[in-house]
RNA sequence: GCGGGUGUAGCUCAGUGGUAGAGCGUCACGUUGCCAACGUGAAUGUCGUGGGUUCAAGCCCCAUCACCCGCUCCA
């Protein structure tokens, strides 16, 4: 059998039960993705894990290794589907709804917008060069294109008669006479095409394209625009970080590697609202605590990086941004997939969300303007400045947003987790899941189906049951049972002997180890609970 | 989006135009004394979907969907 680690995952989820694919008895949807039984308790355990860790069980008094300062942490559940206007502020309408042309020479796909060339004639052939970089840079690169194309030196590039300046694409009607950014050859670009990156709906029952709506790409949004509503509602003062899980949207044009680019998944975000002069040193901490957190539930030190960005990398409003990522067993070799990232994004949102849509301009981010001189797109006009009673000044907070993806998260730990390994001379399949994600935390088994056996083992499940996910199985040969909760990543089996009948003890049986140990009935819960905890 | 590959039982796969198969798993009964034990029996298939060729299609042709690999893309 040739299957890659993958393969057998991919294979183990489906025969396990913790991910099929969408809609399978159809054919399956591209890029969506169904968690079973086994699945949703895993996904839930991080989820749960990740809420617990960073916003309920936070120690808002004390300050936290690495932290400038004790800060508070609060919850959040927002609609998926926003005013409209949230995303033309929020920049994902521009980002996200974009006209693109393909090159079929090059098999490139350019912005329809930021395309740019100018109209030459030259050995009587009239030509529109295209390049993809605007201003001086492409007027240069068009020189050269059109030397090239009609095979002439430098010295004759009086030859070339042009017409006008560097001109957008869009100005172009016919595409016949054009040359492709990439391509050697005329009339390789194709038709521009409209790429909705945002999934839209419609609101109301006779809504038509007016009513149109989306899906919101990210939760980050919701929490921007309730940042006024926290501030007024919860007593929370700077810093402080608004959690928030919940469901994004977008129309991947590639999803692709099982889970990993989903259409519909998963995130959990933090919105962590400071001061500015702090904000460098907020942002370092939130970088390594989101990183050593995935660490703590199992991820290994040589498969986790991270990695921060370049420069040239960084989105036009971030003063840093780094992100978690994980050597995906279906990546290259050397390759990694992000998990999550972290972005000191200054006070870009809530400023864009107050003013409305800001571009950069040199060193400052001012409204970006539409053709009328007017904002291109209009913020709310709300206050969303903070008074900082204790030194009396008022700002616009900046923020540090941590940005997970629950799904991906799920997919890392699984791969993490999964394993085979040789136990007196068998094959088995176990997954080493954290004990706080796994699905089930333990399993107790009547050791032969007599003697009294049952009677107590289902006592003992109930008892637990009353604390924990656990699993109750009495079909086959012990073996057999260990083994099927290997597979599922149970990490303890409790097997009731026939000692239990005579001193009231259980065996506990540990999933990585193979190690067993006697604990006494009374006793399991409280070291369940400390195995599971710690 | 482009190129290549794959699609048959829950999983892994065999099946080159003529009766739908195997291993594992699942279930039942018996057995059971700690790591995929054994015996007996059972269930399980629109052969991804739609169309075509043929006396006859899992197999050939066309389309489509999904998955995998490589490019491309990834705010």
């Amino acid at each position: 059998m040739d299957m890659s680690k993958m393969d057998k995952l991919v294979s183990l989820c489906k025969r396990r039960g913790f991910i099929f694919q969408s809609s399978e008895i159809y054919g399956g949807l591209n890029g969506f993705w169904d968690y079973g039984p086994l699945g949703v308790e895993l996904k839930r355990n991080i989820k749960e894990a990740w809420w617990r860790d960073m916003v309920q069980a936070h120690d808002d008094i004390g300050v936290l290794p690495g932290a400038p300062s004790p800060f508070e942490m609060v919850g959040l559940d927002c609609s998926i589907i926003m005013h409209p206007q949230v995303w033309k502020c929020s920049g994902h309408y521009d980002l996200f709804h974009d006209f693109k042309v393909e090159c079929n020479e090059s098999k490139k796909r350019y912005r329809y917008d930021q395309v740019w060339g100018r109209w030459v004639e030259a050995k009587g052939q009239r030509i529109f060069v295209a390049v993809a970089a605007p201003g001086e840079e492409g007027t240069k690169e068009t020189e050269q294109k059109a030397l090239k194309f009609f095979n002439l030196r430098a010295k004759n590039v009086e030859e070339l008669k042009w017409e006008g300046d560097l001109a957008c694409l869009t100005a172009v009607k016919d595409f016949a006479p054009v040359l492709g950014p990439d391509a050697k050859s005329l009339g390789t670009l194709g038709e521009p095409r409209e790429f909705n990156l945002m999934m839209k709906t419609i609101i109301g029952a006779l809504g038509g394209e007016e009513d149109a709506a989306f899906l919101r790409p990210e939760t980050a949004q919701g929490i921007f625009c309730n940042y006024k509503n926290v501030v007024d509602s919860s007593r929370v003062k700077i810093p402080f970080g608004i959690g928030q899980v919940g469901k994004s949207f977008r129309n991947e044009i590639t999803p692709r590697n099982f889970t990993f680019r989903s259409r519909e998944f998963e995130q959990m975000e933090i919105e962590f609202f400071c001061k500015p002069a702090t904000s460098p040193d907020w942002y370092k901490f939130w970088r390594d605590r989101r990183y050593q957190w995935y660490l703590n539930l199992g991820l290994a030190q040589e498969r986790l990086r991270l990695r921060d960005h370049h420069k040239e990398e960084l989105s036009h409003y971030s003063c840093g941004t780094a992100d978690i990522e994980y050597a995906f067993p279906f990546l290259a070799a050397g390759d990694f997939g992000e998990l999550e990232g972290i972005a000191h994004r200054g006070d870009f949102d809530l400023r864009s969300h107050q003013e409305g849509k800001l571009v950069r301009q040199g060193d400052n981010l001012v409204v970006e303007q539409g053709p009328d001189g007017k904002p291109k797109y209009k913020g709310s006009g709300k206050d969303l400045s903070y008074f900082e009673e204790a030194t009396k000044e008022r700002f616009i907070s900046h923020v540090i947003e941590p940005s997970a993806g629950a799904d991906r998260a799920t997919l890392a730990f699984l791969c993490e987790a999964y394993c085979e390994e040789e136990v007196k001379g068998d094959q088995r399949v176990v997954l080493k899941l954290h004990p706080r994600l796994a699905p089930y935390k333990a399993a107790i088994f009547p050791l032969v189906n007599k003697d009294g056996m049952p009677d107590i083992a289902q006592k003992v499940y109930r008892d637990l049951k009353k604390s924990f996910n656990v699993f109750y199985d009495d079909s086959g040969a012990v073996g057999r049972r260990y083994r099927r909760m290997d597979e599922a990543g149970t990490p303890y089996c409790l097997t009731i002997d026939g000692q239990t009948l005579q001193d009231q003890t259980v065996t506990i049986r540990d999933r990585d180890t193979l190690v067993q140990e006697r604990v006494a009935i009374a006793e399991l819960e409280a070291v369940i609970r400390a195995r599971v905890q710690g």
